[in-house]
DNA sequence: GAATTGTATGTTAACGATAACATTAATCTA
DNA sequence: TAGATTAATGTTATCGTTAACATACAATTC
């Protein structure tokens, strides 16, 4: 308290600066707003006594008033996976052009830590939410209760569909045959394939790419060469493991990967087994993340443009909130083949 | 509007879900924080018709009145750097813990952006902020005029000292004494050192660690032998062509460098230019990010606690924020020395 | 010069929640 | 059984800002 009994926290209200000029608050309010009908002179002098006392406009009330938090929530599965900092690079940068802030939030693969973030996000009142789900959000109604209340959702990379949720990705089932096919160019017949889980689209989408080209190219599928695990080093270990100790006339002669981390776990399995890469087993990644160029053998791949899947979910949201109108859609940006040696391609 | 002419906007406040109870707001907010003097009766129907309504608490709200928006802000300057994703991890961990959000902002290491996220933080009255501060944040005044407004400031990383303000870092000087020292006992005594922008304490402490182990050890430090150069890769190959570009007598036997990036730009340079590591150049890194390990030659390091870097320093902030007598400090986590092949070492 | 327009400013109510105080009815005390 | 206590609920004011309406006075119009 001050000796005129009013409270000073430290942080000056408007209140505060328009006593001190002996205007009313509605006035100061319009000089810094930048509104019309404030006297020029008058308004100079408000911006010099407010720069002076440090007033800084409490956004907190301007949002009770105005129903707008300018702030958007990602909630991003694991932020350890190189790929979504990279995603949250480019959702920063066009937030932050926009004047938007985000809260950013990990669920570490944590289907209750992702509910718990996103219902923290509702009462912070965001004006709307981007999402690439854990690999256990595997309740669908969530997300369409979630859409019913009317808060804005985009997913991207891992998405839910059928909801009327926009979703930014990339042509995840393309490109995965894509990079089957040369495998198969380069003459690998057994080829085995570690899946990602099928809870998540990229799971999916991917291990039905790998499908497709070996189907389209007349090759049997061996579902015992075919390994459901994680997305992390380790589940690419413990499953190309599992691979390496079929009897060897089953053993593959090639493997493909639902992503980088997983194929640098396997890479690390067939080096300890003793097998050299590509000469007995060739490997393909699927992300192209910063490890791919520089193991050895340098890692062939998917480029997945995750920076500018960020500047595009981004985008999108910000449109959806500001525009009644904006329609959903399904985006999926071209992620594009990167030979490198590990799939015995000499290029 | 409905048809009895209150406004819907979708969302259910306090009132409504009082008014359909017929109750009072303040029942209702008594019940729905678990506060005394509410019939057990009336709180479990208050409850129940609230969860129905899909009522959930607006926080925005609740800020205006508590003067606290349980939030903080995160200042970092290259998302792109493995190190940060790591602290942020940390910090996550422990703010998700204790209910905080965080608001995630990058300065790209450029100052102007940095100075404006922060002023955007603080009008939406974060009760606190974590910042590593950018390459060019030389303008002191800033951060102390900021505290100055009572902001609760922890400084990780990349700190400003004798402000007042808390920092949770690593031992850098040491760390980088010990890694040099580790050069000299392997025989080499030309060794230069790629050093950071000397604006970051980091670039300064390490510098001066390579320099307290030189003198140490009776060498004599040749000035033309340190470069000084920015922190990312393309900076490191830089810095080493023109290494590589004195005289051959001049030439270092051996390069620290003050960070994992520009090690491995300048093992580019290096590899580029057709000498051997570490046999024509040993060579050793500083955070021991995930390339240093698959690196050919695996790259000896300092391994930096990102992590932990990350959890203490928010742990330190929450604890500023909500203890008004909390004390000032100066935290270093010890980063300790990897030794790989790069260094000539056959460990 | 009366009526009109426009400019600069002020007043009141509202956003959604809670703190502080007020009321009512039931329960206890001596 | 009067008076005090407690439990359950309600009323009012407030947080900092802005929208909407109100006022005062100067400048313009006919």
């Amino acid at each position: 308290m001050t000796k005129d009994g009013k409270k000073t926290n430290g942080i000056v209200t408007l209140k505060e600066v328009a006593a001190a000029l002996g205007l009313s608050t509605m006035t100061v309010s319009r000089a810094l707003n930048d509104r019309p009908n404030v006297n020029p002179e008058t308004k100079k002098r408000i911006q010099e006594v407010a720069t002076k006392m440090g007033y800084t406009p409490n956004h907190v009330a301007k949002s009770l008033v105005s129903n707008r938090t300018y702030t958007i929530g990602v909630v991003i599965p694991e932020i350890g996976h190189a790929f979504f900092p990279e995603v949250v690079r480019g959702i920063d940068e066009i937030s932050s052009e926009a004047n938007y802030q985000i809260f950013l939030t990990n669920s570490s693969e944590d289907f209750e830590k992702e509910k718990r973030s996103i219902e923290a996000l509702r009462a912070k009142r965001v004006d709307g939410i981007l999402v690439s789900t854990s690999i256990k959000s595997t309740d669908f109604s969530f997300f369409e209760n979630l859409k019913n209340t009317g808060i804005k959702i985009v997913f991207f990379d891992r998405c839910i569909y059928n909801l009327g949720i926009s979703c930014i990705g990339v042509n995840d089932r393309v490109a995965s045959r894509q990079i089957t096919e040369h495998l198969i160019k380069n003459g690998y017949k057994k080829i085995a394939y570690l899946s990602g889980p099928p809870e998540v689209t990229i799971g999916r989408e991917r291990l039905a790419g790998f499908r497709e080209a070996l189907t389209n190219a007349g090759i049997e599928i061996n579902e015992d060469r075919i390994v459901e695990t994680g997305l992390t080093e380790i589940d690419g270990k413990e499953a190309m493991n599992k691979l390496l100790a079929l009897p060897k006339q089953d053993r593959p002669d090639a493997v493909a990967t639902v992503n980088d981390p997983s194929a640098l776990g396997a890479i690390e399995a067939i080096k300890e087994y003793g097998l050299s890469i590509p000469e007995d087993i060739a490997i393909v990644g699927f992300t192209n993340e910063v490890r791919a160029s520089i193991i050895d053998p340098p890692l062939t791949t998917i480029n997945q443009p995750a920076y500018d899947v960020g500047k595009r979910a981004a985008y999108k949201l910000l449109r959806t909130i500001e525009n009644e109108n904006e329609p959903v859609e399904n985006v999926e940006l071209i992620a594009n083949l990167v030979i490198r040696k590990s799939c015995g391609s000499n290029s």
